[in-house]
DNA sequence: GTTTAAATTAAACAACTGTTTAATTTTGCA
DNA sequence: TGCAAAATTAAACAGTTGTTTAATTTAAAC
């Protein structure tokens, strides 16, 4: 029997082989991309039959669903948690940064491709769940600039709804990037490649969004 | 006889059909992807025969090469014209901006494909070519910038080789969550979109990028 | 220990993949 | 007009794709 076909919220009950099918899709998906990665691969490098991806998820369509909302659910919470804190705004923001910076860092994988297998909206079901993970990130966003700008510490001829495509698309590109930066900075591990982005890329990116809202520096 | 197989810089030489190739093959790249595009899609496309495409570029990886090298020679010399330029260094900044927002927009399909494809070091070949593109730009930059902290218009505490990720990486951001902001800002029609990029997105990067650079607003 | 459902397997399925072949048509030049 | 090179074609090639089947093994409940 199809554990699928009569439960479609199988998102929830995730036992460890799915876990497992879910981990090795997220890296062969980030290595090789959705179309460039076939099931066979996945069932190789997770040693399982190829018949239980179809099992479990009902088919890799289905998997790549899964393994979007398996990644996502929780930064929604984690960005809410930030809202409540009582810090200053500039504080504030510099931590959104860092928690939109780990939060890509962590799932490198499935951001890659988020942006690029949901571009065509084709996949209308993933993109869905994300456009919402995407519209609550901008209202906590939002809310969190607006509590600066009330408190006169932040400009108010900003456009506030393109802060977070600076803040994540200079780190995005930058990983994208990776081979050619590694290169220009002489990164020559992945913990140094790690540390940079931990030090110098969140400071630039600190730096730059502090610049754009805060009157003087 | 294939013309390829004897001529390696087969690049220079296009035809019309060449072209019309590359650009089916551009669009349909930058939609489905290099792995979700098969070569019978971009032969009915193109209105051509199936062997046309190994006829003319040798094989799918070589055309992919092709097509990087066809749309990407010519930004570099827009970027050494605009250096020669007798301007004001933060004018001088903001046209580096829209040269490079304008260059991705009119080649917005291989860009994405740039990115994605190449991300996994495989491509050996084409990576190379991007790379030296990428090299040449950032000194460009570099030499844009520093013209400015010489002139005592610009902060000396940033990070120059971080900058182009903030510009490309925001714009890019922006374009490749496209239906996710055509929501957010109301765009109905292409000509609404590109006007909100020419206009508004634009005018975010360079305000951001203005805030970095210098001292005072 | 028997029974029943879930998990796992190898094999097969038809459709699609990039590439090559060999034959035919078109083209440009003498 | 004749001829050789280039362009174009349909067909075939061997591999791979996602998915399904039907049989077997494992696990749990009674």
């Amino acid at each position: 029997m199809h554990p699928i076909r009569n439960n479609t919220m199988s998102h929830i009950e995730l036992n460890d082989k799915k876990i497992q099918i879910l981990n090795v899709a997220e890296k062969l998906f980030s290595e090789k991309g959705f179309e460039g990665t076939s099931i066979r691969d996945i069932s190789k490098e997770a040693k399982i039959n190829i018949a239980m991806v179809s099992y479990y998820f009902g088919s890799k369509e289905r998997l790549l669903e899964a393994l979007i909302f398996h990644k996502t659910v929780d930064l929604k919470l984690q960005l809410e948690n930030l809202l409540q804190e009582n810090i200053q705004p500039l504080e504030k923001v510099n931590k959104l940064i860092e928690i939109y910076i780990n939060r890509i860092c962590l799932n490198k994988g499935i951001y890659r491709v988020l942006h690029f297998e949901l571009y065509n909206k084709k996949r209308e079901k993933s993109l869905q769940a994300f456009t919402e993970l995407k519209k609550g990130n901008l209202k906590s966003v939002e809310s969190i600039i607006k509590q600066g700008q009330s408190q006169g510490v932040f400009r108010k001829d900003i456009n506030i709804q393109l802060i977070t495509p600076t803040i994540i698309g200079t780190f995005f590109h930058f990983h994208m990037n990776r081979s050619f930066f590694e290169e220009l900075f002489d990164l020559q591990t992945e913990e140094m490649f790690n540390n940079y982005i931990k030090n110098d890329l969140t400071k630039h990116i600190q730096q730059t969004i502090k610049a754009l809202l805060v009157y003087e520096n």
